[in-house]
DNA sequence: CCATTTAGTTTACGCGCGTAAATTATTTGT
DNA sequence: ACAAATAATTTACGCGCGTAAACTAAATGG
């Protein structure tokens, strides 16, 4: 904390008395060095606070102990939360995160990997924008540095895939549905940027038919990553239209629910399970602000400790030598039961 | 492009057929070379795509073209969007945004400025977590690194500050509230997180005062950063116990009027200013979301690119060593008016 | 206790680039 | 066209660390 000021790592290994070579083992990997000498290291480091040149110290190493996490869309608090997660592991695994989001821009995604490969990572966890993505640039990189793809599936490319079973999530909630009420009809965009929308209605279509039921998908016009507004417009749209074919509506993600919801309220239409309300709203995701709606949105949520835990680990695993075949593994939701359906 | 790789500078200069000192000078700074010099070497690098290797880069550099952006909470759309903005300009000045976030934890905000240090930035954008955040060892990294402070002061520190008008934005949402119906009470955390919060109440204050009405503060437990959950939890505690003395409520923050209108809901409360509206609710921020709550909500909104404009601008200003004294700017926000009050 | 393993020391080199000094080539202005 | 100004080249050094090799010191084990 104290004391003249140490400029290179030369000048820190004579403080503590230890080679130069040696302080650079510790800092490579402190379990490297003997127990004795480790404690003589880091009572040095009490008094002098020296900390190596991170440059100098990437610039001869292989491997960095950088990891890099890039996320489509950072103010969408569900990738902020599931990339906060993944931070906080990487940073308990002794690696340096650094957050990158695409900001729903695939040119800006290929931006962001060049930036990236520059970085020269141990590792990247990457939640690809999905169907804009420039399949080949991913491709590309992913045969350049160890990639471990979350969230959302762009063919088998990376070390591993790592999310959610889309499948497991539309068919419980609707068979919960089923077995509450109406059967739903299914409300979604158009033209989706996420490849987890086309399971999801597939889901849907697979699951009503297992129950004997019609289904009705309503698909509304909206590109982009706006998606409360896509729900807010299409909702809109739809209620005056009559086009709801049942009173209860299952959305594919909670995004798209939340403009829905502020569609119906602005009709006049009361959204729940009481006697006094016309329909019934249900989304997917479990999205941070789902408990906030009014009123509250009965959804199915990521299991985002289980998601960014195997992510993370599956990485690390790459990144420490462990070989493994590609594999998607892909993680059962949990019903959350509000209000609103 | 295409061609063999290209392993350094070196090698770059050669192909390019220029000395690698000018190449050097280049790639620091294109227009610092001629323009058939820059015009061969842009040649050469559509051919080889050779790029310099940043650790070796920014070994040597007294000053790096690193600028930290540092928020309290990504998870919050609100600096989530902010972030994106200030980054999009750093990017276009030429410089190489790096996103951090305290995640509301003051240990953590001292870690970031710890690793941000590490990284030699040419400037940070500094959003602090506010009356948590750790002063001195602040005040401290401002001394070493070029500091902009955006959003919440923390005296005057930095190089300057870069603001909403705390003042302004209550002063003028309560004027509006007392002209087209009952003066409001205000909602708060007793303990907020954030200085901008104080102000508020202050201005509140002082314009009901103004306005010769009665104010009337309702200050709700809680801590830390979940600030729907808190405006959740105190605006049921407080409509239980009929807490709120008029029928108009103006909230701190927007996050916290989400909550509140949560709660509103479930206990059946109708809100807005409709004849079969009970009480109306507004809130202050414009948060990305504010318009997608039932009803969507009145509120005062940032000016989010004139702050980030002049933030980023004042910072860039700095870096290339105009010296300004300390500086406080503080911008005003824009009445958005929505159905809730 | 000595032979063996393990860890630390000394010495030395190189990574890829910034940067300074002295020199030479090119552009400008008149 | 020639001197002055500007830009590029050549040469050379050093940044702070990784890392390899040869050697020495310390821990381990029977």
């Amino acid at each position: 904390m104290a004391g003249n000021k140490i400029r290179n790592m030369e000048e820190f290994a004579s403080v503590s008395g230890i080679s130069r070579p040696t302080v650079s083992k510790y800092f490579n990997d402190p379990a490297s060095v003997r127990d004795t000498t480790r404690t003589r290291i880091e009572a040095a480091l009490e008094l002098h606070d020296y900390r190596p040149n991170i440059y100098a110290m990437n610039q001869n190493r292989k491997l960095t102990k950088n990891v890099g996490i890039v996320v489509p869309l950072l103010s969408d608090p569900y990738f902020a939360e599931i990339a906060r997660n993944l931070e906080q592991r990487c940073l308990a695994a002794g690696y340096r995160p650094t957050l990158f989001s695409s900001h729903g821009d695939p040119a800006l995604e290929v931006e962001v990997l060049d930036t990236l490969r520059s970085l020269k990572p141990a590792g990247v966890l990457l939640a690809p924008l999905g169907r804009a993505s420039d399949g080949k640039a991913l491709e590309k990189f992913c045969e350049d540095v160890p990639t471990l793809i979350f969230d959302s599936s762009v063919d088998q490319i990376g070390l591993a895939f790592v999310g959610s079973d889309n499948f497991q999530f539309t068919t419980h909630i609707t068979d919960y549905l089923c077995r509450t009420g109406e059967p739903p009809c299914f409300f979604e965009m158009k033209t989706p940027a996420n490849p987890n929308a086309h399971r999801r209605r597939q889901s849907y279509l697979r699951a009503m038919e297992a129950f004997g039921h019609t289904p009705d998908v309503i698909s509304v016009e909206g590109e982009g990553w706006g998606f409360e507004e896509i729900g807010l417009l299409g909702g809109h749209d739809a209620l005056k239209r009559g086009r709801f074919s049942t009173n209860t509506i299952l959305c594919s993600n909670d995004r798209l629910a939340i403009g829905l919801l502020t569609a119906c309220y602005e009709q006049g239409i009361r959204v729940g399970r009481g006697e006094a309300c016309l329909i019934r709203v249900a989304g997917q995701d479990g999205h941070p602000y789902s408990r906030y709606t009014c009123p509250p949105l009965t959804t199915i949520s990521h299991n985002y400790d289980a998601v960014s835990q195997t992510a993370a680990e599956a990485l690390f695993a790459a990144i420490d030598g462990q070989v493994a075949a590609w594999k998607s593994t892909r993680l059962e939701g949990k019903l959350i039961l509000r209000d609103s359906a």
